[in-house]
DNA sequence: TAACTTGCTAAGCGCTTGCTTAGCTCACGT
DNA sequence: ACGTGAGCTAAGCAAGCGCTTAGCAAGTTA
């Protein structure tokens, strides 16, 4: 992640302290998982003593649920443009899967925190947090049917279809690494291409 | 995971309470994580003292590669064994797929271990691990470049195409429980037809 | 100037962690 | 009968954990 990246990520987080930990953060629960980092990781990487970050987060889980809530809702904010699209439904899921999946790559420290990471939130956070997956898969599974429907997409079962999508996208955030080929972008194209033979695109 | 799929899960494992250990801390793992877990988490489930472990294993890390190591060359076996089967690419590919999804599915709490607990492996197990995980990808991209070569598949890049064969089946493993529907050997063959579709099979 | 607020640190508290030690029980070979 | 070793437990140690407390420096307001 480029420091570019960094500090576009959560523009509207303040102070900057805030955002410092919370990328810090990313770093650390991409590279070795939640219960594996610790506050004073997190801290000392954002160049501050431990006990900083209760400062601008009430816990160490606040600051992943901050993390993922975000991408979480950038993601279903992308999905959802993709499929409001113009064109017909092939030519959307072009789009979407491309940008899933391109998403997943370039931003895979925090998509690796998104998809991976679920099971330590608060009770509460996950909640949330569910609520918006539902909604990703709801615009997914939505496209495909529409597709079904005019024709252009054949498959057996809507359902199925869908989280194979969506499977393919996440799956990236485990595998793709910085210097990984092909880039991001060519990724996501390649995968648009599988994904409409997937869907018997015709 | 029923009793009688623990209990032929690692028939060379012996004393028998070893094997219950090894069956505590697949359920935690895959429910918690391996940092969430604790040894007296899975020595309790076992029904012994937390000492009990260290008689039997040489630390809490030494359970997890027992079990991942047991797990990815079972994966190994399947697919080796499907690939070198009987007819053309295509329907190798079938059984393969069908053969790997239904694994991750009705092994899900085994499969989530394997696929997203490598990070917690001391480095020797990781290297002794992901040894066995490039075996697997070679064997998935040797049969597509087969399908390629006879006329049966047609894809840009065969390296992609493997590994998005091999994401649609380890994702079931992160989504994958119980009560899913459709269930493990149904969800194998709508994905081998998935897959056909994407291999550009004809 | 004085009171208050914001952002931070030094120090450390109470608890849990992975793992160790010392010793018990009991089946089994001789 | 008796020694042996495998399998287990009660107790606990050193280290590290998330988080708290008390207080300081600098900026802002009155």
């Amino acid at each position: 992640m480029t420091d570019q990246v960094l500090a576009d990520l959560w523009p509207d987080v303040r102070p900057d302290a805030a955002r410092r930990l919370m990328a810090a953060a990313v770093e650390a629960f991409a590279e070795r998982g939640f219960h594996a980092t610790t506050t004073r990781d997190i801290a000392t990487a954002a160049g501050m003593s431990p006990a900083a970050l209760y400062v601008h987060f009430p816990s160490k889980a606040a600051v992943l649920f901050a993390i993922s809530r975000s991408g979480h809702e950038r993601a279903l904010a992308m999905v959802t443009e993709a499929a409001a699209g113009p064109g017909d439904p092939a030519a959307r899921m072009a789009v979407l899967v491309a940008g899933f999946v391109t998403w997943h790559a370039t931003r895979h420290r925090v998509a690796r925190i998104v998809q991976y990471e679920l099971g330590a939130l608060d009770p509460a956070d996950y909640a949330a947090v569910v609520a918006v997956r539902r909604r990703t898969e709801g615009v997914v599974r939505g496209l495909i049917e529409e597709g079904v429907a005019a024709g252009v997409f054949r498959v057996a079962d809507v359902r199925t279809a869908a989280r194979a999508v969506l499977s393919l996208g996440i799956d990236v955030a485990r595998w793709y690494s910085g210097g990984s080929r092909p880039g991001a972008a060519e990724l996501g194209r390649q995968y648009a291409v599988l994904v409409a033979g997937m869907l018997g695109a015709r």
